[in-house]
DNA sequence: TTGTAGGCGTTATCAC
DNA sequence: GTGATAACGCCTACAA
């Protein structure tokens, strides 16, 4: 059995509440009596039951994040962010992804059944009905990233996608001439995908430009995928004012890839752009016009707003949205303006 | 205050063992009151409280994952696995980053002074004193990645580095014709380059091909510090026979890129090899020979070891390796074998 | 099959 | 300043 606080007390000759009061950094304690105390924990390599502190506590300086994937890059700089902030706070951070197995072994499942965590910042790609309800009643500290539910009331972080989509699209439209624009988006049903699409044709209308639904494309957010369209696909794209914006770098990327191979010169045939910024847009040739996204700063904020409300459960929801910003490469054949 | 266990009870006119009971699923409760039981539970919304539970079974059912760093697809595929195993095995899983922030940050330093975690997968990519010595007294089941610690009995997963790159350099100059082989590798005192950089050397000299200390680079596994290094130098690199092992795909890329940049054709004048076989492997022109590291297998097997020995404190230590394997793509010139 | 009671290791509230 | 002692919510002999 592990060492306990009243073999503390018992080494050092004093009561458990002393022994309580010198790990705890009270400061009505003699200081002689205090390392005596101190002594002895070392001595005896004593470490406080977290499960006895968190049962009087009710904390356990643990908090969640469950976001839609693990998988590439935009969701391992949330993490990372998170992380950094988490322990800048003092809170270890859970990470998990929603999908992927059964929904019973999801950590919001399991959160709801009988959780340690202090609160959980959560991401969903598409807000199903048993998401919804999974997280209306929770009973814990939620922040919601990049979504919001109705009616629920809780803190959330988001990025201003439309602000985003619109600035590049119109940096096509404006500064690069573009005459014609073509869409390749996510899945159909992923809000940012929609957020997107929304913002593309606002700015197409907005610059009196025809959209034609067959300029629409919806994938998986994948290099493959978008690559293999692109042969296909992109001689028809190509021509003068051609513009092609994608709703994530790796999807661009992917698509300069079977430009090449096509024979089709981008920006000169076909001017492409992304979106987020990871570090395939620095990669590629040429470098990729996009749209930063702050990925690691939407992990801090969340994980920042939700510690906050674990010490603070009365503060009134706060919402902070985050502006991405227009990066330009050389992809698009125009310089910044 | 929430709702406890002896609320259900109250409701439901039994005693708290038996709520106990139901709640654990004995077997030795009678149908009828276990229903009624049940409805309470469900009526009363009643959740057990971990910490109570967690201080009588002494399990949190928690485990750890700390890696050196949380930037970059190796690591969060490492993430990726040990989640889907974790979650699998009923486990929650806290990340964080070994580096970053002061030392009193560290998920490790947190851990020593009172955990709530089962146990801990760490990864750490130098191995000083400091680091041991947190890691030998931990008191924690404890699975170590990609390095041992010797004297302490833990369990290991590691990856075969010497023999994935020896099989890659080997590739080189068997397959590929190589006279020589320029070898950049991470940081100096990172132990995968060390142990990469061994391999390649005793590859060497096993084909009879002269070593020189000129052609040895250290970097620090980035795209960006490659690319640079590759502007100045990579024209002195190319030639007849002449290639390059990178020790990660990243550096790979970049060298790539800055060959395009100094009309050197890849793999016509130089052959260029990574390691990792990451994402970035089939994005370059020409697609990246590498060497396929199991990164999410890592991830899932430190993370079964973990909880095998935390349900098992017992059982002898283990020591899984893994194998990474050849890939042979464009970069190399030359075709599998 | 069910209930009683003791204990898990802390912190908090009192007295002294 | 320090020490009893009562929670905290649950599990588990042991008794009935």
């Amino acid at each position: 059995m592990a060492v306990s606080i009243s073999d503390v007390a018992r080494l050092a000759n004093v009561s458990i509440s002393t022994v309580s009061r010198v790990v705890n950094g009270s400061n009505l304690v003699n200081a002689q009596t205090r390392a005596r105390v101190e002594s002895a924990i070392r001595q005896l390599g004593y470490r406080p039951n977290p499960f006895a502190r968190g049962l009087m506590l009710r904390k356990s300086e643990i908090v969640g994040l469950v976001l839609p994937d693990l998988h590439g890059e935009f969701y391992s700089e949330i993490i990372r962010g998170a992380n950094v902030q988490a322990r800048q706070l003092g809170y270890s951070l859970v990470v998990s992804s929603s999908r992927g197995g059964e929904e019973s072994h999801s950590l919001l499942h399991a959160i709801k059944q009988r959780s340690l965590l202090d609160g959980v910042a959560v991401m969903v790609s598409e807000l199903t009905d048993q998401v919804h309800e999974l997280l209306t009643d929770l009973r814990l500290p939620l922040v919601l990233l990049d979504s919001d539910i109705e009616g629920a009331s809780h803190d959330s972080v988001v990025i201003d996608q439309r602000q985003g989509a619109a600035a590049v699209v119109r940096h096509l439209v404006m500064r690069c001439g573009a005459q014609r624009v073509v869409f390749v988006g996510g899945l159909k049903t992923n809000v940012d995908t929609i957020a997107r699409f929304e913002a593309y044709r606002g700015v197409l209308e907005e610059g009196g430009l025809r959209f034609s639904a067959d300029d629409v494309y919806y994938l998986d957010y994948g290099y493959e995928s978008a690559y293999a369209l692109a042969r296909r696909e992109v001689r028809g794209w190509a021509g003068r004012g051609s513009a092609l914006f994608a709703a994530n770098d790796e999807m661009a990327a992917g698509i300069l890839a079977a430009a090449a191979a096509e024979g089709v010169r981008v920006p000169g045939e076909l001017a492409v752009v992304g979106f987020d910024d990871t570090r395939v847009a620095r990669m590629t040739r040429p470098p990729l016009t996009t749209v930063r996204v702050p990925m690691a700063e939407m992990g801090a904020r969340a994980i920042e707003l939700l510690c906050e409300r674990v010490s603070d459960p009365k503060r009134p929801a706060a919402r902070v949205s985050l502006q991405p910003r227009l990066i330009v490469r050389e992809s698009c054949g125009a310089k910044a303006g």
